[in-house]
DNA sequence: TCCTTATATCGATGATCGTCGATCTATTTG
DNA sequence: CAAATAGATCGACGATCATCGATATAAGGA
């Protein structure tokens, strides 16, 4: 899903419009901050130091299962809002800016 | 659910960490745009003439039943993102700008 | 008061989601 | 190569959600 394409801080949801198709895939993007975990997470990243964060951390942190910690992590990186590094065996997230800055921008009211 | 207690423009997500209760009732509001029915009810509503319109425009628009958009108008209300004024048997709702400014200022990144 | 119309509510059904134990894969270390 | 560890994937289960037909409620008009 190219959402900067879709929705840019030019055409704000609230002041433009939105089509069937346009709808759907902002709606696909909002659910991702729609769960209080990755919510969490992304806060957590934004601020760690260095802005990025290792995987490992996170299940105790998050007081969630190994299995369910890394699921929300997929759901986050795969729709771009998380980049991931592998370094040696750790996995480091750091969260994507410019694709959160489209998400804000669409409920732009002026 | 008083949102703009919990997170004002000035402490967003991604600026300082969340706990696990304000994760929750931010991820509530943005369930709430998690929906494509959703976000074109309120695209829809904030760009009418007058900023304002007829419930009983929308399923013929939306391409949903009547029960459907109501409950659909009822969770926006509820949560304070639509204003609903009943004017003889039509109801008539307007996009209440300041939450939405609440959860645009949560995902600001400076 | 009776009829019509707009909207809300109820109840049921199918779909999607969140969770975690178990297991698999990949990488480092001995 | 074998053991240990980080992380992903699988499979199943319960919970939540979206939808709509049927029905209830409320308001206006005849």
């Amino acid at each position: 899903m190219k959402l900067s394409t879709v929705r840019t801080c030019c055409e704000p949801v609230l002041v433009a419009p939105i089509d069937q198709a346009e709808a759907e895939e902002l709606a696909t993007a909002f659910k991702l901050l729609s769960h209080p975990i990755r919510l969490r997470i992304l806060s957590l990243i934004a601020n760690a130091p260095g802005g990025e964060m290792c995987a490992c951390d996170l299940p105790e942190v998050m007081g969630r299962s190994q299995p369910t910690v890394s699921h929300h992590l997929s759901l986050l990186t795969d729709a771009g809002l998380l980049a991931r590094e592998q370094r040696g065996r750790w996995a480091w997230f750091r969260v994507e800016r410019e694709r959160v800055t489209v998400l804000r921008d669409a409920l732009n009211l002026t």
